[in-house]
RNA sequence: GCGCUUGUAGCUCAGUGGAUAGAGCGCUACCCUGCGGAGGUAGAGGCCGUGGGUUCGAGUCCCGCCAAGCGCGCCA
């Protein structure tokens, strides 16, 4: 990666100064290179004299000065020019010679373009959403969904194996209230005067699943008045409900490699060996009739319940059962969990208990993303499964768009609270920009279709003919991808792709303002078509990371 | 009360300690004999919540205050 060269470029020359003695010795790890804002300033800037300044005893321009004299173009064709610029920047230029080059670079690599090789193979399992089995997706869990579909796609991209995941809470209680709605409405369907009981969902969907529960079984699981549901009842509805959440899923285009059930830790014996082995390590105690985890030796501040005295395990338990075998069982050597803010105050506990497997900590990492707020104008709309008031995902996607769905939530940082406003995304879903990087690709989609009547091959095309500053910068743009994902892939967050795929169109835009691509020069007009070629498959390819569709028309 | 997160343009939000703070939407004025106008050009609009501190340099880091969301269960 270019941007790697650099920093090469720059600690080769800080080293070569020091042994010329033009600078004092001292180690340097970090060449602080970055993109600088204004074009005038180059493609690749450092900073690092001015980091220098205090250990070198030297005026940060005069360290610049002794750098940048030890890295000038070096006849490699790749850099144009080092300048040196107030206060201590050192600015690097690529040669357009280079530049260029890259769009064949790019053409090699095809739909590979924007990899890299962070991850090395290593396997990361990304578990998101997990919604409990009890009624349809709201438009809060499309938050989750994009992040998460999201952040699993570019950690692919960035080589990593990656796993999606769903876990399916059909053990805890929440299942068991659902179970009992549901039986209470399968009642109602057969005439009998049943109360949804206390606590239980009072939404209209359950009518739906207590219909189809009907349909499947007829009046099968009726049992005399007063008395509880059969087992069937807790199942099949669970069965129903999560066939509600995995259309709502491939509505909005998101499909999980793996759906985990937590009853099979308890059937497959993996609860009772994780309770063995936190009882061996010394983190179990029994005290006040329930069996808790002892948080507070491992930093906590306080103990947590892992055994109720009622003998049923806690939502806890389950869940570090679930890591045990997550890193013991299956061997992650990393797992991500992106849980919503009402989460948070489960993360150090959860932290603490994988400690007390002997499993690093660190290789768990729980993303945090603020609840989203939902607004239909100035009104606020409470969402509630409980008291029956959701605003399905699957109706706003049917309004506004899966595209325009997911473009708008990764578009958010995890950290920022956001607000989605119903009336506002239906009234903008035309105005809204993925259109706008969407139709950057069918436009050169049209462009080659085009061309296919006047020029089939194009693959000879001298892509040293493209000096206009309009197809450079497009070429700026592209060589952009490897060097996001590579971040994104660091820092785990990937709401700055809408942004590049929006800065990638308008690049693409403003080249096809100025730079004709048919045209009656045949050289030139192969030359662009190769830039378009590349233009269309970086454009692809970011759209393709957000999960959207790149049209070939609109 | 304690903890986590946030406060940037009218609205929704970006902004890896660096050079003159940005985008989309909305608003104003322009640009179609041209490969797709779902496009382009120009403009108005900001004490970056507030008061201190660290630093050569702070929207970004630290502390106080104000405000908002979330959390502090033998719920999940």
């Amino acid at each position: 990666m270019i941007k790697h060269e650099i920093e090469e470029m720059v600690l080769a020359a800080v080293r070569r100064a020091q042994d010329a003695g033009a600078l004092p010795a001292f180690a340097v790890s970090d060449a602080v290179v970055d993109r600088p804002q204004r074009p005038e300033h180059g493609d690749y800037a450092s900073s690092l004299p001015m980091r220098l300044a205090r250990t070198a005893r030297m005026k940060p321009l005069e360290i610049a000065k002794v750098i940048a004299s030890q890295m000038g173009p070096e006849g490699d064709g790749v850099v144009a020019a080092v300048e040196v610029a107030p206060p201590g920047f050192i600015n690097v230029r690529l040669s357009p010679e280079w530049l260029t080059s890259q769009v064949d670079a790019i053409g090699e690599q095809g739909p590979a373009f924007g990899n890299v090789d962070l991850g090395r193979g290593r396997k990361v399992q990304v578990e998101f959403v997990s919604a409990n089995p009890v009624g349809p997706l709201h438009v809060g869990n499309g938050r989750g969904l994009a992040l998460g579909d999201t952040l699993a796609r570019v950690l692919g991209a960035a080589g990593y194996e990656v796993q999606r995941e769903y876990l399916v809470n059909d053990a805890g209680t929440q299942t068991a209230t659902f179970a009992a709605t549901l039986y209470a409405r399968y009642q109602q369907l057969f005439g009998r005067e049943v109360d949804i009981p206390e606590g239980g969902y009072p939404g209209e969907y359950m009518i739906d699943v207590a219909r189809e529960l009907k349909e499947r079984c007829g009046d099968g699981l009726l049992r005399a008045e007063g008395e509880p549901y059969p087992p069937e009842v807790h199942d099949l509805g669970v069965e129903i409900m999560l066939g509600v959440i995995k259309r709502d899923l491939s509505a909005i285009g998101v499909h999980y490699d793996d759906w985990f059930s937590e009853r099979s830790l308890y059937k497959t014996g993996t609860y009772d060996k994780t309770m063995a082995l936190l009882r061996e390590r010394g983190y179990v105690a029994e005290r006040e009739g329930a069996i808790w985890l002892s948080s507070s030796a491992l930093g906590e501040e306080k103990d947590n319940v892992l055994v109720r005295s009622t003998g049923a395990p806690t939502y806890f338990a389950s869940d570090i059962a679930y890591h045990y075998d997550k890193f013991l069982i299956r061997g992650f050597d990393s797992v991500i969990n992106i849980w919503g803010a009402d989460h948070q105050g489960h993360v150090p506990r959860m932290k603490a208990a994988i400690s007390a497997l002997g499993v690093d900590p660190d290789r768990l990492t729980i993303i945090i993303y603020q609840l989203v707020t939902l607004k239909r104008g100035e009104e606020l709309v409470k969402l509630s499964k409980r008291a029956g008031d959701i605003v399905t995902l699957r109706e706003v996607v049917a309004e506004v768009g899966a595209d325009a769905v997911r473009f708008n939530f990764v578009s958010r940082a995890a950290d920022s609270h956001m607000d989605f406003d119903i009336e506002l995304a239906k009234r903008q879903s035309a105005e809204n920009p993925v259109y706008y990087v969407q139709y950057a690709h069918a436009r050169i989609a049209g462009i080659l279709t085009q061309a296919q009547e006047r020029i089939a091959d194009f693959s000879a095309g001298d892509v040293s003919l493209l000096t206009h500053e309009a197809e450079l910068a497009l070429i700026r743009r592209m060589l952009r991808l490897p060097e996001l994902v590579e971040t994104m892939a660091t820092t785990l967050e990937p709401h700055q792709l809408p942004y590049y795929a929006m800065d990638l169109a308008t690049a693409f835009h403003d080249f096809y303002e100025k730079c004709r691509v048919l045209t009656d020069d045949e050289a030139l007009s192969k030359s662009r078509l190769k830039l378009v070629s590349a233009a269309k498959l970086t454009l692809a390819r970011a759209l393709g990371l957000m999960g959207m569709s790149a049209p070939e028309r609109m």
